[in-house]
DNA sequence: GCCAGATGCGGGCATATACACGCATACATG
DNA sequence: CATGTATGCGTGTATATGCCCGCATCTGGC
């Protein structure tokens, strides 16, 4: 068995291929996680803070920055709820939603380079292999 | 094809797996970032920054940093290169080549885990994937 | 030997990420 | 209804990461 760590391989490749998705969308002024966030917001909108950080995996003070900073860059609003006086809900703005679609071929392009050059199957088996880590 | 982002899916499980590395070497007051740094240290010592730094494939900067944090920890220390007055130069202390040694069962652990949990035949697709990306 | 370009680093700036803590609100049980 | 618990957030702290800039040093061509 190789000493090779399988965990580091894995963090390298991802920091490679965020790279390639960053500079796609670097003509629109952000980068893949915050891509990926919008298109979260957009599909579920209004959502609170909590459910962003559950449908990400990611950690909810995490999410809470990460909001933040769409927030300053004029992609979304986020506004205490009516229901629940303890939530925060995100929501696109006007700029959001425009910036999600001008990017999005883009970020298609990336998909189709990363599928053409791994192939179909293998990005078949990826998403396998990952969505059972 | 699905609309979801091969990027977002493989951040996700980088964070998933890191955090149980980062979990299993806990005991040891160290991650597996900081793990695999110190690895590629002992392998090459003594080695400049930017030389670590192409072995990772990380930025410069970054490194410089990591190695901070690993000496502050204690387990390396940095001099002044006498051939070139420019390069800093890393190497382990007593105390890092025993936190590796130490560690490593827990590393190692981790390592016939996800091994277990794919099975080899998927760890040897996913590093032959990941080396390509 | 000298100067221009190359190289090595640190620091500034920014985002991504997690955990722990404390505060405010909601809710459930007595 | 009152209190204890659960939930939602923000902040503090820390690491990881990359880009850019400026400084120091090295090196090669003249």
């Amino acid at each position: 068995m190789s000493t090779l760590c399988h965990c580091t391989i894995l963090r390298r490749a991802t920091r490679k291929l965020s790279a390639v998705y960053d500079l796609a969308l670097a003509p629109f002024a952000i980068n893949i996680a915050q891509y990926s966030l919008l298109r979260v917001i957009a599909r579920e909108q209004p959502l609170s803070l909590t459910t962003l950080g559950r449908r990400t995996e990611l950690d909810r003070s995490t999410v809470g920055r990460n909001v933040r900073v769409l927030e300053k860059l004029g992609l979304v609003v986020t506004r205490k709820s009516e229901d629940d006086q303890r939530e925060a809900v995100v929501a696109l703005t006007a700029q959001g939603t425009d910036t999600i679609q001008r990017a999005f071929p883009a970020w298609e392009n990336c998909q189709r380079d990363i599928e053409a050059k791994l192939g179909a199957g293998k990005i078949d088996t990826l998403r396998t292999i990952l969505d059972s880590i």
